[in-house]
DNA sequence: CTGGATCCAGGCAGATACTG
DNA sequence: CAGTATCTGCCTGGATCCAG
């Protein structure tokens, strides 16, 4: 067995229902490799070899799984061509260039949100209570995951690891 | 050590780059389990064990995972009661509702793009050879990933967002 | 009684090396 | 150069246990 091992490309199946649009669509955003290789497919055709550098340190069959996902979903063409030295070159079809509204919503959502890591927060430390009279501990939002963790806050190894 | 271990909640930070805003969108768009939080969240505050089972099967460490990342960045507010029975809720920030731009974003497409699993996918067969007379090897789309994996076919519960 | 932290084991993802 | 095969590791999910 080849080509269709025991691996699903995207993310796994449980986490989101596949049976709606919105399911599938989720299992494509929700996975950070599709998302850069239609950021890059999304300036034009590129080869397999010029997306494995782009996208970083993708591995070949990851990128090659990923492609080939979205070849079957009509999103990205495949056009090889049987020459020496071999070339294969993929790019989005109508349908996958759609998926530019996305990246576009996304990249918005980044420039207003996500342009420092860690905006005033929650207001977090007092808010009425939402319908009782306890005491809604408020926690100091204990950046824990983002100093002894990588979460998001280092700018450390990117891409050199 | 209780709360921060050893371990990346949203995406590996590998695959993009994490120092620019676009890179921490991906990180948190490219991450299905934050995608379905959130898109609960956009109904309302939720309970921990109430986004456990909307969730599906995500596991409650996964969970709490995403959560507090989320809450770190400052789109998901914590809002414990120290009563009996304890209850912990959930909410969106106004910076985490922002996030419902890239939902509606992602819902669209999905509507206009994931109605069905496999469109007419890429013409694929042929096309016009971009700039040599090689042949374009078109390969047909075999749905290897589709059909025997439970890639986009299998149904389960519904998370009705 | 809920929230969630820990331990264990399994599955998916990534890296490396090889072939056409 | 494109893609595949195999191995390893990390993340993830499940069960269990603890704290409030």
């Amino acid at each position: 067995m080849k080509r269709a091992e025991r691996e699903q490309p995207a993310a796994r199946p449980e986490a989101c229902n596949a049976t709606t649009p919105m399911g599938r669509a989720i299992r494509l955003v929700g996975d950070v490799c599709i998302l850069l290789i239609v950021i890059n497919l999304l300036s034009g055709p590129r080869r397999f070899s010029e997306l494995l550098e782009q996208l970083g340190h993708i591995s070949s069959r990851t990128l090659t799984q990923r492609l080939r996902l979205l070849e079957e979903l009509g999103f990205v063409e495949r056009r090889a061509f049987l020459e020496i030295p071999p070339r294969v070159e993929y790019h989005l079809t109508p349908t996958g260039q759609e998926f530019g509204q996305v990246i576009a919503a996304i990249e918005e959502f980044a420039r207003k949100n996500l342009a420092d890591p860690l905006p005033p927060a929650s207001c977090g430390t007092l808010c009425s209570a939402p319908s009782s009279d306890h005491s809604p501990v408020s926690r100091p939002v204990t950046a824990s995951l983002c100093d002894e963790s990588d979460a998001l806050t280092e700018a450390g190894e990117e891409a050199e690891n």
